[in-house]
DNA sequence: TGCAATCATTTGCAAGCTCAACAATTACGT
DNA sequence: ACGTAATTGTTGAGCTTGCAAATGATTGCA
């Protein structure tokens, strides 16, 4: 069935009980086709879209049960540096350290990670996997870059490697 | 102060309560640079990096009270697209039109918007701008142009452009 | 020694998003 | 024309992620 064109006009109900003289509302053709206005021009609006994308693609292949991509990035940081302080991860991740608390209270209770007070600086806490969470990183890591590389078939090797230096433009 | 290397053996304090056999946790050095793996490759880390910047960015310039990127994009695409249905909105913006209702919810009472149920189809709710909605996103607009500005002195035109591009790839 | 800074934590809060279930309405197949 | 299916909007519960401010313990520094 084709949309017809056909305009009416309609007054909200709420101008219409306060029966003030109120702008009358042209009902749209419903097949009638949407504008962006300005919105694909605007880096903000294209890159909330984008990383939903992301977000949701990594939620689809990796699973419900698992890590998020915040802990997994975590995780990561981390594998790579035993012994980190919080403060640290909260500076290299772009999040509060009051945030990191809550993240890393979860991966304690789940047995992927340990925190181990420092013995020089005793407000320090290190932070550590277990052989639990290493083999968890292991194996996810596997799964983060199949995802990556489904992400990456939309550009070639050079448009990805400016993608990338674009983006840390914004936040480095 | 120069931080020294020195590495010091320590115990986790689980480990030493289960008194099993525990690999033992070497301090990390206090100065070390934080290795951050292979984050800075992964898409979805500088996806989520950059967003999380593009969006303090504008909630600090833009300001505390006023409306939120969310509901930004959303006037945007009443503004442009009067009397819109609200799941066109969800369709357009990415997200459930669960979350529509709550946005708009508090636009209405903001008194920015309007829903108008069509006559054509009477499941359906156009929405509309109110002329305070009118005024609101016009000088919001500008903000958000100069706050643009601010994001692409970053990036040559051709750059920007491109930039715009590959995100728009990742989720259309 | 005493004051300021640092690290981790707690608490309270808000934004966003998802999912499942539901009512009202419309579309469609037979 | 009738019954079934799909669409639209709504509600409610729940989850994740983020911030700000206040607190305690510890350390650095003057």
């Amino acid at each position: 069935m084709v949309a017809m064109a056909v305009s009416e006009r309609v007054v909200p109900a709420a101008a219409r009980a306060r029966t003030r003289r109120a702008p009358l509302r042209i009902e749209r053709a419903e097949g009638a086709r949407v504008d962006l206005g300005c919105l694909p021009r605007l880096l903000g609006y294209t890159l909330r879209r984008a990383h939903l994308a992301s977000w949701r693609q990594y939620v689809a292949v990796i699973g419900e049960q698992t890590l998020r991509p915040g802990l997994f990035s975590l995780m990561v940081l981390v594998g790579s540096n035993p012994g980190i302080a919080q403060i640290e991860l909260g500076t290299h991740l772009g999040i509060d350290k009051a945030s990191i608390v809550a993240l890393l209270d979860r991966l304690e209770k789940a047995g992927l990670l340990e925190r181990c007070r420092s013995v020089r600086d005793r407000r320090r806490q290190g932070i550590f996997l277990t052989s639990k969470g290493t083999a968890e990183l292991e194996t996810l890591i596997v799964q983060v870059r199949a995802l990556e590389r489904q992400l990456a078939s939309r550009f070639t090797r050079p448009e990805m490697d400016q993608l990338l230096g674009f983006l840390q433009r914004l936040y480095a």
